[in-house]
DNA sequence: TATACTTAGTTACATAAAGTAATTAATTAA
DNA sequence: TTAATTAATTACTTTATGTAACTAAGTATA
């Protein structure tokens, strides 16, 4: 058991966006170009695991990695025009989210209602 | 290291299709309510993490269980409404992929090129 | 000059998730 | 009776992820 009867294309995009942190760094990152540091602490991802998913990205061509030779050296990360080609998929998500996840207490100032 | 700026819906919303085979599982019963074998050879997923996946799904609402007493007993899931109404996600990633993921040689009938 | 700090990672180790294959219980078909 | 099917479950292995400490290069501080 291990062939799918899914269009191949669909299920690597599908295999992408499942790999654990991809989806959120790459809206992080729709807003700016982001150092590791600052993708990091908005997203809440270990350094290892950053790490790792930035090469991956990279290798799929999602994002683009920039050293700027200041001193200090400067890394910036930034989307690559396929990385920014997820963010109608992603805002979707964001829509979803609102209109079907119930708000958590924190989040006080919600004031529509999910459906359900 | 373990706090995130992100909105906390969004990312319960993308822990959700990130997990391994629930995009694929979801997309799978667009078609039609499913029985657990079928679900199963369609996406190539073994029957425990897809037994597992179902639980969850079931938990989230997104997936009803139905069992018909006939004989044999037939068991049938199916989307919620919760469930359906990840379909224009679904739709936007299937269309993501037959723009930015290249064809394999296995897609011959694709006359159309991707980017990049 | 020595000490501490920052950035962008890496390493070693622990835990959790997923894959594989065999097994089960209920029922049916040969 | 024996074999087959369905919807799982169990035991075991492999892979992925998490945690925490560490590093190298440079900068700032005492």
């Amino acid at each position: 058991m291990k062939q799918s009867a899914l269009c191949p294309r669909f299920e690597k995009a599908v295999s992408l966006l499942s790999q654990r942190w991809t989806a959120l760094v790459i809206y992080q990152m729709l807003d700016a170009p982001q150092r590791f540091g600052a993708i990091q602490s908005a997203v809440g991802v270990s350094g290892k695991v950053l790490s790792d998913r930035l090469k991956d990205m990279e290798r799929e061509g999602l994002v683009k990695r920039d050293v700027y030779p200041e001193t200090p050296v400067i890394i910036e990360y930034s989307l690559t025009d396929k990385g920014r080609s997820l963010e109608p998929v992603l805002r979707d998500i964001e829509q979803w989210s609102q209109d079907w996840i119930p708000p958590t207490t924190s989040d006080e100032t919600d004031l529509t209602e999910t459906h359900q």
